[in-house]
DNA sequence: CTGAAAGCGCTTACAG
DNA sequence: CTGAAAGCGCTTACAG
């Protein structure tokens, strides 16, 4: 059962299929095609139950009307969520979103660039992974619009949107500082990202500045595909060379599930034991026993961004770079 | 700057672009190539950096090697879950997929078919919204390959893969009825759907088969579209309608997370003032204070049928129905 | 106001 | 073993 085209139109109606792709794509006027053949055309097509090709139509113009959404893992509710608002703020701009999941791996990525970019994918937004500078240097070289998100490469110019790491980290330790905690411990990924890296910097400069010594041997690096087993394993070791820890900070959302079922496993009670603040929204959270403060990530607004600035680059290639740093906030959550 | 094309190869080289394109395709044999010439041209084409478009190869062919994915928000866990399953599981088969969230309304679902049918998907992987019958009707004569996930409508042939829900429900209440609970409640959606329908008859069976009284005036619906404002006022009612309720059965990951936000802030404890069983895992369990008992979905198994039933359609229309049941678990959890 | 025609980048009989 | 050619379903100058 084919499916009609135009041409099926065309036929049906008697014109030719000039005509009924102007008045499909109401260019009617431009190409100052008449008022009733316009009207019989439309009228035809809906008969016919016509659905254009959209396929037929990327290989003549050149634009699929599809961008690719790179994550680490979209199981991860973090990237979850953040795909959700780009799907909701690409379909604004009538795009498309095909996805994948680097599992942060470059290997992957390169081999999700590639399969997008022969699906001629109008343009990407990535969270790019560890080592893959290379991929997207060659991005930029092939002139393919892409935008990053939730990391950047400080050595290479791009379009980016991410949260202000170094300072909702800062200000999250800061917080528990001056709350009264004097021993602050934090779990990250071990990870040259600079998202990561500046967490841990907003970390350690927090320390500091609120006269504690250098919690250097209190950073402890998880590996990214060994979670839930690592973190037991390093709080132990951290709670046993430092039985006075009064304070966890975690780094990310999958950290602070990791971290806190670890505290509960081992009956530290927060915050009577520990203080903690996690990076991340989790759904988790509402449920828990103690109220969680957490730093708030505006997903809603990065995806926005991140469309608005890729749709940007897609029309105009010759627009400028953008750099945008969304601030987040720290929720603070206390009843006691 | 243009992408390199099967004819700038074939120029560079100095044959037609048949033979490129036979080689490139490794239809080297069928085509008779010649074994050096095929070398040159695979070695040219390692050198341009020749990245095929796929695109054009649809138009060609018919075939988009694109599967298009109906989710009711991929933002919720399970679906973002089914998602990954169900992105690794068509990556073996050669598939890249699109997604899109219908938020249970059939317009918006209406919407996406359009969209994905106008994108020349090779196929579907829908959870259905209520009213969408038509729509699934209308994709079925079309001979469009698809396959229902999550639910289905018992009164159309179609494919699909579900969890065995009434039985998982009834499994679920019986062990209540078995832990001693006398008083059962459930909280479901308002949905004509089949999942939802089985789980609450399967929860009435169990209630009839423990020798409760009817539990008709126990079971309580929530609109999709308020859970948390509602999942507090009805289980209020509930239980100033009924004091002695002494367990609830929750319906989806969605209603066992309002509904337990609701028992934490009354304070009603678990397990000792009312039991619990929850439809759908959530990583929540793992930081709550109580050990919930839950009905676990094996969504790996879900998503990987699903893409086997899928291109079996796809590479051959006149395949067989396939209705797959999968079983889910009950994973009891208690240390008490 | 309308039509004939080229062409987007491929694949695939067909002919030799 | 290899090439010329048609055609997938569109869009868009161009000519009239």
């Amino acid at each position: 059962m084919k499916r009609v085209s135009i041409k099926d139109i065309a036929q049906a109606v008697g014109v030719s299929t000039a005509l009924v792709s102007y008045v499909l794509n109401n260019k009617e006027k431009e190409a100052r095609v008449g008022q009733k053949i316009a009207e019989v055309i439309r009228l035809k097509a809906k008969e016919l139950g016509y659905q254009p090709n959209q396929i037929a139509k990327s290989l003549k113009t050149g634009r699929s009307q599809t961008i690719g959404l790179i994550v680490a893992d979209i199981s991860n509710p973090f990237f979850a969520n953040i795909a959700r608002t780009i799907e909701d703020e690409a379909k604004k701009y009538n795009y498309t979103v095909i996805f994948g999941s680097s599992d942060e791996a470059a290997d992957k990525s390169q081999n999700l660039i590639n399969i997008l970019l022969e699906r001629q994918v109008d343009g990407f937004i990535i969270a790019p992974t560890e080592g893959s500078e290379e991929q997207i240097r060659s991005l930029q070289e092939q002139h393919i619009p892409f935008v990053l998100i939730d990391r950047y490469f400080p050595e290479i110019s791009t379009n980016f949107v991410v949260t202000n790491n170094y300072q909702a980290s800062y200000h999250a330790v800061k917080h528990l500082a001056r709350s009264g905690r004097r021993k602050i411990a934090m779990i990250a990924y071990k990870s040259g990202l600079v998202h990561m890296k500046e967490r841990e910097k907003g970390y350690l400069d927090a320390l500091a500045d609120s006269g504690m010594e250098s919690g250097q041997g209190l950073v402890k690096e998880i590996s990214y595909n060994f979670i839930q087993q690592e973190v037991g394993e390093v709080m132990g070791q951290l709670m046993k060379d430092h039985p006075d820890i009064d304070a966890f900070f975690f780094g990310s959302n999958a950290l602070s599930m990791g971290g806190l079922r670890f505290l509960n496993r081992n009956n530290y009670r927060i915050p009577d034991d520990v203080s903690v603040v996690c990076f991340d929204e989790s759904e988790a959270f509402d449920l828990f026993y103690a109220p969680l403060t957490f730093v708030n990530q505006p997903l809603l607004e990065m995806g926005k961004e991140a469309i608005r600035i890729l749709a940007g680059q897609i029309s105009d290639r010759a627009a400028a770079l953008e750099q945008v740093f969304v601030d987040s906030a720290l929720i603070v959550r206390t009843d006691k």
